[in-house]
DNA sequence: GCCAACGTTGGC
DNA sequence: GCCAACGTTGGC
């Protein structure tokens, strides 16, 4: 890849956050399964988080309810299509593969401490399972994990 | 187990 | 269009 390719990636790269109970499909189960399609999301605004995904954009793998932290990063490897476990039209899924786990997994507690991550929008709006991630709060994150990506 | 937040449904 | 009722999510 050329360079100018590179930087070209770089700039329209997105990121995003997904949730998962880990006691329904927990980071381990994805990695064992090299990837799902993300199923189950029906919520409009997160539908529509899912349709603006970009294959090769990052996505912070979230861990709710039972130690609620990010605990890994996974890649979107195919846009959103119509969701197989519906008949209904308007849902869809989009396919996403394990990157890698965090070095050291950022807590909720961690995020709520952190100056720079008081915006996220996982602060904010609770309830929403797919939420998108500036690249500052990406870069803190990772930083916060001694990931150097 | 409790409760706050919040999205959806349905009556009017 | 408003709002009460209700269901779900998710933190604690």
């Amino acid at each position: 890849m050329s360079l100018l390719f590179c930087i070209y990636i770089l700039l329209i790269m997105n990121y995003w956050l997904v949730k998962s109970e880990p006691d329904v499909y927990g980071w381990d189960t994805f990695v064992a399964e090299g990837g799902t399609f993300w199923s189950g999301v029906r919520n409009y605004q997160a539908r529509n988080n899912l349709r603006n995904m970009q294959v090769g954009d990052l996505v912070l793998y979230y861990h709710s309810v039972k130690n609620p932290a990010v605990v890994g990063i996974a890649q979107v490897t195919r846009t959103a299509y119509q969701d197989p476990t519906t008949e209904d039209t308007q849902w869809v899924v989009v396919d996403l593969a394990p990157l890698k786990p965090l070095k050291k997994a950022i807590t909720l507690a961690q995020i709520k401490t952190t100056d720079a991550l008081q915006q996220m929008a996982l602060l904010r709006q609770s309830r929403l399972s797919v939420m998108p991630v500036t690249p500052d709060e990406m870069a803190t994150i990772l930083a916060l994990a001694d990931e150097n990506m």
